[in-house]
DNA sequence: CCATGTCAGATTGTCGACAATCGACGATCG
DNA sequence: CGATCGTCGATTGTCGACAATCTGACATGG
């Protein structure tokens, strides 16, 4: 970490990091990230006492944090019954898609007429990144490059409401993306997948934009929804056990 | 979506009501009652000890309920610090309002192919329902029955992420409208305030409809950021201080 | 008089044990 | 042999007590 950047810049920013972990957090961020990581399957049980074993933490702040990750889509729980990674639909795929167009839709909306030389630099950097990702073959990171672009214009919109929606979306697209590398061994997206999307972005026609979104978000519905009807080309099995 | 019917439909929505109440979830709704009828003002803390001893609960169920209030953005907390209802500010009316707008529109786009006589008459019913309650000079129907014909075109989408997104900020619109009530002793709105609303929803022009959104969340904007400059005009102190 | 170190009270964070509930298996009866 | 009911294991829900941390006030020294 920083160690060296104590002068100036903003205190807030730089001294978030410092403060506490409280386990409920912790605990919440590994799960997700286990589970984002396809170390648990969708569908895959999740026992409270157990887990609460493997963390090393009382069943407290593991309820707490499993709570969480039902807010953020990743989980589902039947009272006194059971609590289960979330299962994977076609239904859930289109919502994400359709709802994302919208709100992505009206972030460029708000960040259009303030778009200035460091937005447009941050955006090529996140696309640059992108594609190094994408030639290294490294699909983890493909998947997360390609959300950090995504949500550049959500952290420009300064828009903390729809920021967080848009957190509510990350996750559970996160976890269909997940789903889908395990399953085909890449995430398949194309060198060039976001160039018209950059040329939009970086340019002056906002109807132009709005249309390259829905497109955008069309392709990568249709490619998530096949995935989903025919989810193991391979043949091998896939479980959610936890040994 | 179901207004009435129990035959067909989907049995989740309709056996909800049936399935136990945990104690989380009953303290919740409460304290969420409390919070939006005014009870306990925007800024007032919320001592886990004190509330678990009124509600006859543990902390742990307490907890897990104020968690569940952190999400829906009335409650924040800062960690070993204290709880606290979530104050108010001009930049979350802003956010909720702008927010809102895309949603709405989005949510009207989804439905208006769809739109049949089931749907133009319930929109009626609710208008018909919030007219009465404002001619009746009761607030907190005022209030709820505005929600609720908001909330149709919601259901109507039959998109569940959508209604989640809504809820999200329905939430934090009923506090800046309740601390509204609380101020002024009435919410406000005209009798007529949703004429042109209902005439758009009930037409035909969708572009008319999205201009009408439009202009309905301006006006509400307005009105609720005016409020929040200038809160206390009849001079009465409001509770909620740290005595 | 101001700055600084210390302490006590209050509040949240965490823990381990007990209770309530559910789903499935197996016994029993027709 | 099939259906029904009771029982049992598993899992989540709840509880009360203890620990960690923060805030403010107070004492102390410059």
């Amino acid at each position: 970490m920083a160690f060296s950047d104590l002068s100036s810049a903003d205190a807030t920013a730089v001294l978030e990091p410092v403060s506490r972990n409280t386990l409920r957090a912790q605990v919440a961020d590994r799960l997700r990230a286990a589970i984002l990581r396809g170390d648990i399957a969708p569908g895959a049980p999740l026992v409270e006492t157990a887990l609460s074993e493997r963390f090393d933490v009382s069943r407290g702040p593991l309820r707490e944090a499993l709570r969480q990750l039902i807010e953020e889509g990743l989980v589902v729980t039947v009272p006194y019954t059971g609590t289960h990674v979330a299962p994977l639909s076609v239904e859930d795929v289109h919502e994400i898609y359709s709802l994302r167009t919208a709100l992505e839709t009206f972030a460029f909306e708000q960040v259009w007429p303030s778009r200035d030389d460091r937005f447009r630099a941050e955006l090529n950097r996140r696309n640059a990144s992108l594609i190094a990702a994408i030639d290294a073959g490294d699909d983890h990171a493909s998947i997360q490059t390609e959300l950090e672009l995504h949500g550049l214009v959500y952290e420009a919109s300064g828009h903390r409401l729809l920021q967080r929606a848009w957190y509510a979306l990350r996750g559970r697209l996160q976890l269909y993306w997940a789903a889908h590398h395990l399953a085909h061994g890449r995430h398949g997206p194309r060198r060039d997948s976001h160039d018209s999307y950059i040329a939009a972005a970086l340019g002056d026609d906002l109807a132009a934009m709005r249309l390259e979104i829905a497109n955008h978000m069309r392709r990568g519905a249709e490619t998530t929804e096949r995935f989903l009807r025919r989810p193991n080309p391979s043949g091998k099995s896939k479980r959610g056990d936890k040994s």
